[in-house]
DNA sequence: TGACAAATAGGAATGATTCCTATATAGTGG
DNA sequence: CCACTATATAGGAATCATTCCTATTTGTCA
């Protein structure tokens, strides 16, 4: 979905750029707006590593580190959206029959959702008459009832040694 | 979803994936067994290392690799599933309205998938009235157009270098 | 303008995953 | 029951994404 081409043409970009960092309290800096920028006219879906190879050649002297962290905090503050790839090892069900599953962004844990909480269509076979599918994944994401009581005490103070999240 | 409980005392277990093997032309070998048993009988979505501690108890010599690797095979043949943590590089979005994606476990792209396909519910606020819901990812798996296409042709002897995957 | 909190650059450290190679073993046919 | 072969395993090394650390720089606000 291409929102990026009108945006990019747009000569009150940087105002409107300047007044969502306002609201979030962000500090407005070149490297922020470039890889918003750059982000916003891509429609693939870039990893980190693809927007830093492009930032570079408008802030030659970018860190990795920079772009990175920048897209995590547009993600904590809604900007921008993780796809895929949460940064949590591989997690493995035995249970293939379909249902859904909770994330606890806190703790890591997963919590099975059974259909009758969402029950899903039925997945088309291909997609665009195209692509052809072969499964689904769909995972709510959120604080789970423990972590929100929790939510004051760092896990690094826990007796037991924290959580096993896996 | 317990699945495990049974399945544990069923003196039959070990036909039970002998079978499964014999379909899937895998060797029936005393690690497999092992690792097949120690994640039908966990409830908590293991992660491949959580797994390797468990069964370690059991095979004192196994090593990490084997029991990653067995997960793999376990995910390709669907004697089970991968929840969480597809193992890329984390992908960002600037879209941040309600959509879906498809993602060609192949290649690795990312394809937006409009509402219109497969509409969603809109999300509880809470599951089971503790868990806080925050956001919903949904994605479909699969092999996109291109790949199914060029299905006989190694990445790496294309000419361009391979795919811009992110 | 000056002070301060936040952000950046650069590099090092961490952690998950994958790769490599020698050895072992399950499954198969004689 | 034996030998053969393809497959699987153990162990360690290498790779890759991500996170951490520290000194320095820079927005922002008074």
């Amino acid at each position: 979905m291409p929102i990026g081409k009108d945006f990019e043409r747009d000569p009150s970009e940087q105002d409107a750029f300047a007044a969502i960092c306002r609201t979030h309290r962000l500090k407005l800096t070149p490297q922020r707006l470039e890889i918003f920028r750059q982000l916003r006219s891509s429609e693939e879906h870039p990893c980190a590593d693809s927007l830093f190879r492009r930032v570079r050649r408008v802030f030659p002297r970018i860190s990795f580190d920079t772009v990175h962290r920048t897209l995590q905090t547009f993600a904590a503050v809604g900007l921008a959206r993780v796809v895929e790839g949460t940064g949590i090892p591989r997690r493995f069900d035995a249970d293939t029959t379909p249902h859904h599953h909770f994330w606890c962004t806190r703790c890591s844990r997963l919590i099975d959702v059974p259909l009758e909480g969402l029950p899903m269509k039925p997945l088309p076979t291909f997609l665009s008459g195209k692509h052809r599918v072969m499964n689904a994944r769909l995972v709510l994401e959120g604080i789970c009832a423990d972590c929100a009581e929790k939510k004051a005490v760092p896990p690094s103070s826990r007796m037991d040694g924290g959580p096993e999240i896996c």
